[in-house]
DNA sequence: ACCTGAACACCGTTCAAGT
DNA sequence: ACCTGAACACCGTTCAAGT
């Protein structure tokens, strides 16, 4: 019988809550499963968390602070480089972390309650992006990022649900395509 | 008391799905809740529908037939006028048909055994969008395709969960801005 | 300070039964 | 043919109680 005292239940309830998101989609995360797999009570969670959605976005803010440290390493060259990179990035993510990333953007992030260090880790995560985009590209820097980051969402999302893979596109070879498609849609403007 | 025979019970519990997800998202919609609003027991929508996915199924279903029509109606002019109308109508849909664009592309999509007729639905839709592509543009018409989605399904999503509106980009413009960049994705191409 | 156990209202689904 | 009511296993959450 393991002891969680020391914090160590928050690590074991999120671990069990990636687990339980990689099986089953976001959809199929339940607190007494989690509480279950960390060895403990139906109702402990709540010493650590204030109800399910809380856990759950803990466990986004998790993969928005690792995104944004991936973001952080690629983000070198020229501003079409790397906002390239950017989405290469993002699509990256998606698809070798795609626990985190369906709790990301999974039906909880927008309607529920988000908490206010969730909301500044995807803001900082997209702001990585616009300061990109702000240093080379004079036209509507808001109009121009939000394009780039629809691409990048919209791939993202259409490689997690298996939805790209009957057009040819592998998924290992996905992040490369979001690559050339940013490249091109950056091209494009004029 | 209203009698649902003849059908009629099958279309009200498809308008109190809808009614639901609007009201409280995708996940929101309950079997039970959805019997109350249709005036019958919770076991009666098992006369209409296998289960809670099938009945979801079905309401998605729908949507993307809506789409489809709507895509159609549309299609006109030039290769790249056409393609551009296609992401243009399919982020209006989802900003105007909110529930069931949620329905359709959330959490019970690709997870769950999708019907049949379904998986036809959709795949519809997109082919309409694949061989405009095929006409007109030679490389690699899969991978332009696959661009263009996922730029239109981004926007779509990000316009649904209400993350473009700090961006600058009320709803009532955002397929107005997808024409826009999916002409320019297409410029960039070369 | 941290965790347990019983309880409540809700959910999807099954099954026998009603008309 | 179509619907009801009771029942089962599951869920999120609350609350008193244990150490």
């Amino acid at each position: 019988m393991k002891r969680y005292h020391h914090g160590d239940l928050r690590r074991a309830l999120l671990d069990a809550t990636l687990a339980l998101a990689e099986e089953h989609g976001a959809a199929g995360v339940t607190l007494r499963q989690a509480a279950e797999r960390a060895g403990v009570s139906q109702t402990a969670p709540y010493r650590h968390f204030a109800d399910k959605t809380a856990m759950l976005a803990a466990a986004s803010e998790e993969g928005f602070r690792l995104l944004y440290a991936r973001m952080l390493a690629v983000s070198q060259g020229g501003a079409v480089q790397q906002v390239a990179a950017w989405a290469a990035c993002y699509v990256e993510f998606a698809v070798t972390h795609t626990a985190h990333f369906r709790l990301m953007f999974g039906q909880g992030s927008a309607q529920k309650s988000t908490s206010v260090s969730l909301q500044a880790a995807a803001r900082d995560t997209f702001q990585l992006l616009l300061q990109t985009v702000k240093k080379r590209f004079k036209a509507d820097p808001h109009r121009l990022a939000l394009e780039v980051w629809s691409l990048a969402h919209g791939m993202a999302v259409l490689a997690v649900d298996g939805q790209t893979r009957f057009l040819g596109q592998p998924p290992a070879k996905i992040a490369e395509a979001a690559r050339v498609a940013v490249a091109a849609l950056l091209a494009g403007q004029r």
